[in-house]
DNA sequence: GCCAAACTTGCAGTTCGCTTCAAGTATCCA
DNA sequence: TGGATACTTGAAGCGAACTGCAAGTTTGGC
């Protein structure tokens, strides 16, 4: 009830916390949608908030923009999810996040043992998994590589 | 006792899996150190293999190249790490992964709670923190970014 | 109608951690 | 000595996810 129902550019970055070019590249990348004023100035359904929160989170579990355009594809236009599109989305994104606390807590028990036995060589530190000296395992599991992480702040 | 002491960039590349382009990139970047033949080649001291192992263990935790660098500055040149050295580097890496997981686990958490409780909307979802309509905390402790995470694989 | 603020576009630039390339040189073994 | 193989360099490129800039256009309040 505060006026109209849609949004400028400036309004959707302030309310979404994207910063507008973010918003352009997100409209590019086919993620997001706008209509033109005659002018040919972006104008936003409210939905769009909805579409960007459903990205960030999304980018929040670790997916791609391109997975995240994906999924976003398979939900009618600027359709709230039903409940059976969340469960199928959450229930991935819950393995996802399964999978990536399984590996640094791997990686974590690991470092642990190093510190436990004193294991200074770094040669058969499981933290590091050089595959010097010691045999390849056939097709090592290994520790895959881990995240690039948690060191930029939000907005 | 197989042969000689020093090593060439492939056989420093078997050995420790990393590309001879990375070695390469990596001596640029102040990480690691070589001699050079007469002829101008590199020619690595054994203890480079260490110090590469250590370079990927901490780069498995989700240290930048940077941040590797001043660590591995502070140790003397090509020495293996002592035990109070190791010591303080591991409770710090151990810190880091504990953060780490911590976050994820707040993230899956907050997943959880939005299937558990059927929030469709995605305004107050938790997973996603919008800003939207919902007053800003002052300093929002966040969700920060997460990960990029495992889909690459090692070598 | 005026004018500042907000908007438009295209393109270049950024960061990270490398890889690839081309053209030339060194090393090692028979 | 010859030649295969390994090595050298600098520069450019890559992919992800944006940001920044310049030059021009639109919007909207007075």
């Amino acid at each position: 009830m505060d006026g109209t129902d849609v949004l400028t550019v400036s309004q959707v970055a302030a309310r979404s916390g994207f910063a507008a070019s973010a918003l352009r590249y997100y409209e590019r990348e086919g993620l997001i949608e706008a209509s033109r004023t005659t002018g040919g100035q972006r104008r936003y359904q409210r939905s769009v908030l909805r579409r960007l929160a459903f990205i960030r989170a999304a980018s929040n579990v670790g997916l791609t923009l391109e997975e995240i355009r994906l999924e976003l594809a398979e939900l009618p236009r600027g359709r709230t999810p039903t409940k059976s599109d969340w469960h199928r989305i959450s229930v991935d994104w819950r393995g996802r996040l399964d999978e990536q606390v399984a590996a640094l807590q791997a990686l974590r028990d690991k470092l642990d043992s190093c510190i436990g036995c004193g294991c200074l060589s770094l040669k058969q530190c499981g933290i590091s998994n050089p595959g010097d000296e010691a045999a390849d395992s056939d097709d090592a599991p290994g520790a895959a590589y881990l995240p690039r992480l948690l060191r930029r702040q939000m907005r």
